[in-house]
DNA sequence: TTAAATTAAATTGTACACGATTTAATTGTG
DNA sequence: CACAATTAAATCGTGTACAATTTAATTTAA
């Protein structure tokens, strides 16, 4: 069917489409595989892996700004919205609007949603583990990947 | 408020729960940025990201099961399903229940759907260029990505 | 040889992601 | 002061992801 002659300019453009070429494949079906790594830990704690990550700033810093996790996380309000209202469902958190600026919402920690910190505390350990890594190896693929994704974030915001 | 003794052993765990340390983060909101990257991109074809990646796989090997598309790619029929009946309805692929086995689905590119090929020629240059990586660089993150979903994907499925 | 087990795919239900639009509160400017 | 512009968050619609269940076809084994 493909009959193509072996001096075809798409020959090469071709070539490069093929999947395990692809970078962009290898990161995508990693992150869905860390992700399916961390379901059944998480689901321990009653947590999906997009609620563990707004609860991993929360317990650096508690009582935030919406904004501040949607920069924080890379995340949108589409999404924050209702993941952090399913948080307070489940009763670890409080959304409470800011009584200085009524457009913002501040969200808090229960004392429920502060608790769950030491049920996670064995999470990174044992995430690392199976992963079947060395931390050196962690590290530095961390370090590259932020490193991406920082160039790739601020190649889509520089358009102002 | 979290008045603990310095002596505290869940100082090291709760340390280890900070955003930035996570490689899955950086992992997963290297991802996201990357599929943002493509969606203008992939816009002018008509496809999501996904959906690309379906095509990048009938590109190559045409006339396949629903099954080895969810070997190629790591996904679910739950996400392939109404992924591939979505291409159908855009005219670029059909399913057809195999002969041999009425169970297998094969899904077999259009002309309109091969032609997409050539359309789509340029965009891993274009994605590399807007990535600000070179390609060594990203050469050899998707080895180390790929190396990565490799072991999680066999942790995740050695267990029966 | 048919009933049980297996397999391929579809379906259902929940939870993201995110562009686009909307709502409501605050700020800036004449 | 008033009113346009901006900002923070919510809402809406489409498209993934995936666990769990279901359906239908094929295989296996008693």
């Amino acid at each position: 069917m493909p009959e193509r002659k072996s001096s075809d300019q798409s020959i090469a453009g071709a070539d490069m489409l093929m999947l395990d070429r692809q970078m962009c494949f290898a990161l995508y079906s990693a992150s869905l595989a860390m992700t399916k790594l961390y379901k059944p830990l998480l689901a321990e704690l009653g947590l999906t892996y997009p609620q563990y990550l707004v609860m991993l700033v929360l317990w650096e810093t508690d009582g935030i700004r919406v904004s501040t996790l949607k920069e924080r996380l890379y995340l949108d309000y589409g999404t924050l919205t209702p993941l952090v209202k399913r948080l307070e469902a489940h009763g670890l958190l409080v959304r409470q609007r800011s009584p200085e600026d009524e457009r913002q919402v501040i969200v808090s920690l229960t004392e429920k949603g502060q608790g769950l910190k030491e049920a996670a505390a064995g999470v990174p350990q044992r995430v690392a583990g199976a992963s079947g890594c060395s931390l050196d190896e962690l590290e530095g693929l961390k370090t590259e990947l932020c490193a991406l994704r920082n160039r790739l974030h601020s190649h889509l915001t520089e358009s102002a």
